[in-house]
DNA sequence: CTGCTGGCTGAACAGCTGTTTATAGTACTA
DNA sequence: TAGTACTATAAACAGCTGTTCAGCCAGCAG
């Protein structure tokens, strides 16, 4: 990975190792003394530096996103642009959000809520000068296209595997980009049968609700086999 | 799926409790004793039946793999149509496939091989018969309509605040389905421009390489990201 | 009753891991 | 030189967790 790391601080290049080991292995799954010996240091010197490993987890948290951010527009194409444009750095850094967004980490949500929020931008942009063609509901035609995206990321051995790769890599997201471009082109279904089925039944009565009301659970029947 | 706990055996009480820990905490994060604790008995006899925890985890992967498999078919619109018939039980065994997904287990694998695999057999039924737009490679468009099903189970706690909701739920997943039909049956983008472009991008030389040829990185510019 | 089997438990063990502590080297200063 | 602040380490500590172990007890055959 990193190859120079002997004009780095200490501390800097505990943090790289330990965005490495957090973003393959996860955080819980990564242990102070394989960072410590990734960074070739001992084991109390990282909590010496960062007091302790969720501090560390905090301040590798914002180096990525900082870090990411700095990359310009966190949009769709501009995502996998990105990542074609340079794999190695890029994998890291997205795997690493990846497996912030798994755990549902602070970083994970921030991410998430940025990149909604760009896309949503450039969603109503491309509406508004007609590039694009106008959606029922931006917001969520925004979430969509992130959820593809970040998936993307998140299973990339699973997918890379059914594509029959080996590992995840430039090849699978090239493979993946065309079939893609062409639903967000002409879509898949050849007439809007069911789009209009759709449109009925969730117009339907009983799916009308508040967006903000989470609290009605629905399922009458409800399954409890679980928990205190 | 089973309510009423006293009259299950020991071995399936502990192995629901498994599975509930599995897919709300993930394996690692789940110990013996809170599985033990939520089952009713000791944690000594989680082994005693069980062998260890990792048995316990293949246990719990082949029950869920099996349940989903007897559910009908892993296709697209199924899975989603199955959630919302029931969000309680789908949602448990949805959310313990997006954690073996996510640390890439066998039965992961197994499941996302599968979903593909049928949706690809769905995908060809429906150009077939002219209800479906022809693709340039079926099996990618079936890996990428794969991904964005899981990927709404994998992260859904971050899209869920995306969409202004607490909790993912049937409300989510709803409001989810309009734009995604919409860009599945009218595209997104107004014209072929793009994807003109991007047939373009791949059929330049450069990007011609063997599907399983994973050696070749490029990046020209030394990938220099670290900075103290 | 006796003895045995099998589900079951609580305590103990062993290994890993985050953290603390005592210690030492190093560089810079008064 | 003496002192101070910083960096770094190795060893020890403490908590959690998977696993083992000796034994309890209900049921049941003889």
């Amino acid at each position: 990975m990193c190859s120079a790391s002997s004009d780095l601080t200490a501390q800097a290049k505990i943090r790289n190792a330990a965005i490495t080991h957090f973003a393959r292995d996860g955080f819980r799954k990564t242990n102070l003394r394989a960072v410590a010996a990734t960074a070739g240091v001992s084991a109390g010197l990282v909590i010496h530096h960062f007091g302790s490993k969720d501090k560390l987890r905090a301040v590798c948290d914002e180096h990525v996103l900082r870090t990411l951010a700095r990359k310009g527009r966190a949009g769709l194409q501009n995502l996998a642009h990105e990542y074609l444009a340079d794999p190695a750095e890029y994998h890291l850094y997205v795997r690493y959000m990846g497996r912030a967004i798994e755990d549902d980490s602070p970083a994970g949500a921030t991410f998430v809520t940025t990149m909604v929020e760009e896309t949503e931008a450039t969603l109503r942009s491309g509406i508004a000068d007609g590039s694009m063609r106008p959606s029922s509901d931006v917001r969520a035609l925004a979430v969509f296209s992130v959820l593809t995206s970040l998936a993307t990321l998140t299973m990339a051995p699973s997918l890379a595997r059914a594509l029959g790769y080996e590992t995840f890599g430039p090849e699978a997201l090239r493979r993946l980009a065309l079939p893609t471009l062409e639903v967000y082109t002409h879509g898949l279904y050849a007439d809007d049968s069911l789009l209009k089925a759709a449109r009925d039944a969730l117009t339907d009565p009983r799916w009308e609700d508040a967006p903000t009301d989470s609290r009605r659970e629905n399922s009458p029947t409800a399954t409890r086999w679980e928990e205190d």
